[in-house]
RNA sequence: GGGCGGUUAGCUCAGUUGGUAGAGCGCGUCAUUGACGUUGACGAUGUCAGAGGUUCAAGUCCUCUACCGCCCACCA
C-alpha cells in the first residue's frame, strides 16, 4: 500500500503540489484538452468568465464562494467531456482603487493626487496594482480554481481599452451615448459624479424647518440651499391656494433681503406633505430640477463642488454648508422667518457607497447612456428580436429575461430585475477620477466641458485625432462600463476571434446577488447592443456570507473570516464544501468554524475509506469477478442512481443538493454500511463473497472520487494518484464512463 | 410609498414537479484500541409563524395577518 495512506491526510502538504501538477498539465486550457484527446473539437462547449476580483483586494469569503461554485461547475463539465473554458481576470475597480492609493500616498507622503499630477499618480497606481495583482491571483489558486491562466485578462489592459473605445464610439454614433447638462450625484469628498446605483441611502433624524416665505409657509430640511429659491410651487388642484395663479409674481422678504417670487403650479407636489407648498432649488435637487425643466425656469448654483456656499449666499459665501447651517437658521430666526422647527423629522441622506462622501446633487455636463432611446439592433441572434428592429436598451434588457433566453437562479430575482428596469434612468458614465478608461473624446478650441460642442470641435475616437490643438476629455468611465463588456472583451472582441466564436455566449454567470444591477444588467445591455446576443444563458446568484451572528462581514467591523486562514486550518476542500453544502442560491448564509470543521472531518473520513479499501484488496488490483453477490449488485445499482441524481443536480445548478447527497452517501452508505458489511465477507466469507466485496469496494472508491472531485478537488486528486494506475489526473477523467 | 424574500428539531439550514416530516452540529444510552475517536450502533426532540381556502392529499398551491430581513423610490 502507498505509504502516504499510512499517514493522516495533510492538506497543507498536498494542495500546493497538486495545483502545480494541474497547472503543469495544461488541462485548464481547453486547447490542450482537445490536443490530448480529452475533449474533441466538436464537443459541446461550457464557458464561464470569472467575476474579476478587485486588483487591490485580498480574497474574502464572497470570493471563496464564487470560486468554489464556479470551479465545481467547470470541473464537472470538463470531466463530462465538454470543451470547457473558465477565463480569469482582475478588475481595476476605478473608484475603489484610486481611493486606496490616494489614502496611501496621503498617509506616507502627505500628498494629494493633485500634488503628484495625473501622470505620476497613475504611475503610482500601476505600481500598486501590479504588486497587488499577484497576491489576489495566488489566493485564487489556493482555492483550487481551475482557471485557464493563459487567457488572463485585466479590465484596464490595452485589449480591453480598445474594446471600450470601440463600444463607446458605436454607442455615440447610434445616439445612445450623449453629453448633457443634467443633475447628477456629486461626491464632494472624491470630487466626482457617481451613478444612482452606487448611492446608499441612510435614514437620519434631523430638524425640519417651517419657514415663512411671503404669504406661504414652506418646509425644508436644508435651509442652507434656499438662498436662490425664487419659485414657489403648489399643486394646481390645491384649493387652499386657488387664489394664487400660475406665473403670478409676489414680493417678499427672504434670507438676504427682498426678492420677487413666481408662483408655479405643478402636479408633482404632494398636497398632504408639509404645507403643500414648496420652493425649489433646481441646481441641488433632482425633483426640483425636473420641475424647473418642465416650466423652463432659471437654475442657480448655490453650493460649489467642495460643498462651500457661493456668492449668492451673501455674508455666508465661502463657508462650508455644514458650518453655515446653524448660522443661517439663526439669521432666519432673527428675521422672524422661522415658524416652527420639527426636531424629529426622519429624512434620508445619500452617500457614495465607495467613499462615504455625502452626495450633493449638482448640475454638470456629463456623459450618459440613453436607456430609452430607440436604435436599430444589428445582427440579432436574440429570440424574438429581428435584425434591424428598433428597440431601446431598456426594452432589450427586459426582453431577454422575459423570453427566458436568460434564466435567473433563483427565479424570484427575475422580479427584482424587472422592478429595477421599471425605475431605470439614463446612466451617468463619466467620472472625474483619474484611474480608469479615459473617455475617448477629443476637443479643440477650448470646448472641453461645454455642453454644446460642435462636431468640428469634438471627435470621438477611434481614430484619435492628430494635432496639438486636440485635447482629450479629462474624465474617465464608470468602471461598470468596461465590466459590461467582460464576457466578450476577454475573448478578443472587437475582433471576431476563434475564442469569441467558440465560447460566446457563455454558459453561466455566477456572482453575488448584490451585483445583479451593477454588473449583470449592464452585461446584458452591452452584449445585447454590441453583439445582438445574450452574454450568458443562466445567471446563478449566491447570497451574502455572514458571520455566526448573521452580520455582514466587513473590514471595519473586523468580523470577517479570512479564507486563507481557514484554508490553512481546515484545508481548501473543507472550505469549499462548507460553502456549498446546504446553501441554496440567493439566500444568505451564516458561516461558522464548526461547519468548516465538519468537512475537515469528512476529508479525513474519505482518506480512511481509501486506506481501508487499499489495505483490503490485493496489491495488484482487482478484476470484475465472475459472480457478484446479490447485495453487492444492489449496492451498485443504488450507486448508479446516486450518480444519475448528482449529475442531474449538477446540470441543473443544484450544487447544494449534489454535494450533500455525496456527503451522505460516502459517509453513511459507503462507509457505514458497505464497508462494515465487507469486513465479514473479506475475513469470513467464501471466495465468491470476498472477490465480490473487494471489487465493489474498489469500484465505489474510484467512482466516488470522480463524483466528489468537483467539490473537493485536492483530496480526490491526491487519492486518485495513490489508488489508481491512470496516467491522467482525475480532473480530466471521464465522468460518464459506465461502471464496468 | 412600491417590490422581493424569510419564518421547518436546542442551533444552522435542506426539502427540485403537492403523496406518511430530513441533514449537520448539539443532546442521551451503549459499543469499540487493526480504516477512521476527526469512530460506530441505537435513541429523544417539530400543532413545518398564525388564520382561512383549494384538494382524496399541503411544509409544498391561493388569500389574509404578524414578526424579521433585503432591494427600489425625485415626499420638499
Amino acid at each position: 500500500m502507498n505509504e502516504k495512506l499510512l499517514q493522516p491526510y495533510n492538506p497543507k502538504n498536498t494542495e500546493e503540489r497538486v495545483y502545480a501538477v494541474w497547472e503543469k498539465s495544461g488541462f485548464f486550457n481547453p486547447d490542450v484538452c482537445i490536443e490530448k484527446g480529452i475533449a474533441s473539437r466538436n464537443s459541446q462547449v461550457f464557458s464561464i468568465v470569472l467575476p474579476p476580483p478587485n486588483v487591490t483586494g485580498v480574497l474574502h469569503m464572497g470570493h471563496s464562494v464564487m470560486l468554489a461554485l464556479q470551479d465545481a461547475m467547470v470541473r464537472f463539465n470538463r470531466m463530462a467531456g465538454k470543451k470547457t473554458l473558465w477565463v480569469p481576470g482582475v478588475d481595476h475597480a476605478a473608484i475603489a482603487t484610486q481611493s486606496v492609493v490616494e489614502k496611501k500616498i496621503l498617509k506616507e507622503e502627505d500628498k494629494s493626487r493633485h500634488d503628484l499630477g495625473r501622470e505620476e499618480f497613475l504611475r503610482r497606481v500601476d505600481i500598486f496594482t501590479k504588486e497587488s495583482h499577484d497576491t489576489i491571483v495566488n489566493q485564487v489558486k489556493r482555492m483550487g480554481a481551475s482557471l485557464d491562466w493563459s487567457r488572463e485578462a485585466f479590465t484596464l489592459d490595452e485589449k480591453r481599452n480598445r474594446a471600450v473605445r470601440v463600444a463607446f464610439k458605436k454607442m455615440y454614433d447610434d445616439g445612445l451615448i450623449y453629453r448633457g447638462l443634467k443633475i447628477v450625484n456629486w461626491d464632494p469628498k472624491m470630487q466626482t459624479t457617481v451613478s444612482d446605483d452606487e448611492i446608499e441611502w441612510e435614514e437620519e433624524t434631523r430638524p425640519f424647518y417651517y419657514l415663512k416665505y411671503g404669504p406661504f409657509t414652506i418646509a425644508t430640511a436644508r435651509p442652507e440651499t434656499k438662498f436662490g429659491d425664487k419659485y414657489v410651487v403648489m399643486h394646481p388642484k390645491d384649493k387652499r391656494y386657488s387664489n394664487y395663479l400660475h406665473g403670478q409674481k409676489i414680493e417678499l422678504d427672504w434670507i438676504n433681503g427682498p426678492i420677487t417670487a413666481t408662483v408655479i403650479k405643478d402636479n408633482a407636489i404632494d398636497m398632504e406633505f408639509g404645507t403643500g407648498v414648496m420652493t425649489i432649488t433646481p441646481w441641488h435637487d433632482a425633483a426640483d430640477f425636473d420641475i424647473a425643466e418642465r416650466h423652463q425656469l432659471d437654475k442657480e448654483q448655490i453650493i460649489d463642488d467642495k460643498g462651500k456656499l457661493l456668492p449668492i449666499a451673501g455674508e455666508f459665501a465661502g463657508q462650508h454648508i455644514k458650518k453655515a447651517r446653524p448660522m443661517i437658521v439663526e439669521k432666519l430666526q432673527s428675521k422672524g422667518l422661522v415658524e416652527k422647527i420639527d426636531e424629529k423629522y426622519v429624512g434620508r441622506i445619500a452617500t457614495n457607497s465607495r467613499s462615504g462622501g455625502i452626495i450633493e446633487p449638482q448640475i454638470k455636463c456629463q456623459w450618459f447612456v440613453a436607456v430609452n432611446k430607440k436604435f436599430k439592433l444589428e445582427h440579432s441572434k436574440i429570440e424574438g428580436l429581428k435584425s434591424g428592429q428598433q428597440v431601446t436598451l431598456r426594452e432589450l434588457m427586459k426582453h431577454v429575461v422575459e423570453s427566458g433566453e436568460i434564466r435567473i437562479i433563483p427565479e424570484h430575482f427575475q422580479k427584482i430585475y424587472f422592478h429595477w428596469i421599471e425605475n431605470l434612468h439614463d446612466w451617468c458614465i463619466s467620472r472625474q477620477i483619474w484611474y480608469g478608461h479615459r473617455i475617448p473624446v477629443w476637443y479643440k478650441n477650448e470646448v472641453v466641458g461645454a455642453a454644446n460642442a460642435s462636431p468640428e470641435d469634438m471627435r470621438v475616437c477611434p481614430p484619435t485625432p492628430l494635432g496639438d490643438d486636440w485635447k482629450q476629455d479629462e474624465d474617465t468611465l464608470d468602471t461598470w462600463f468596461s465590466s459590461g463588456l467582460w464576457t466578450f472583451s476577454t475573448l478578443g472582441w472587437p475582433d471576431e476571434t476563434e475564442d469569441l466564436k467558440t465560447y460566446h455566449p457563455t454558459a453561466v454567470l455566477e456572482t453575488g446577488q448584490d451585483l445583479i444591477f451593477f454588473w449583470v444588467a449592464r452585461m446584458i445591455l452591452m452584449t445585447g447592443y454590441l453583439r445582438g446576443e445574450v452574454p450568458f444563458k443562466t445567471v446563478y446568484l449566491h447570497g451574502i456570507v455572514r458571520d455566526k451572528e448573521g452580520k455582514k462581514m466587513s473590514k471595519s467591523k473586523g468580523n470577517g473570516v479570512d479564507p486563507i486562514t481557514m484554508i490553512e486550518k481546515y484545508g481548501a476542500d473543507a472550505v469549499r464544501m462548507s460553502l456549498i453544502v446546504g446553501w441554496g442560491p440567493g439566500s444568505d448564509m451564516k458561516i461558522s468554524e464548526e461547519k468548516l470543521k465538519a468537512y475537515k472531518h469528512f476529508a479525513n473520513k474519505l482518506w480512511n475509506i481509501a486506506r481501508f479499501v487499499m489495505s483490503n484488496i490485493p496489491e495488484e488490483g482487482v478484476e470484475k469477478p465472475k459472480t457478484v453477490t446479490k447485495e453487492n449488485a444492489l449496492s451498485l445499482q443504488e450507486f448508479e442512481m446516486l450518480t444519475e441524481e448528482v449529475s442531474l443536480d449538477l446540470r441543473e445548478y443544484r450544487f447544494h443538493l449534489a454535494s450533500e447527497k455525496l456527503y451522505q452517501y460516502i459517509w453513511h452508505t459507503f462507509a457505514d454500511i458497505i464497508i462494515e458489511r465487507s469486513k465479514k465477507s473479506i475475513t469470513d466469507g467464501s471466495d465468491v463473497e470476498k472477490l465480490s466485496a473487494q471489487w465493489l469496494l474498489y469500484t465505489l472508491l474510484r467512482d466516488c472520487l470522480k463524483l466528489l472531485h468537483p467539490f473537493m478537488p485536492f483530496i480526490t486528486e491526491e487519492l486518485w494518484s495513490i489508488t489508481q494506475k491512470s496516467k491522467l489526473p482525475l480532473m480530466v477523467e471521464s465522468w460518464t464512463k459506465k461502471i464496468s
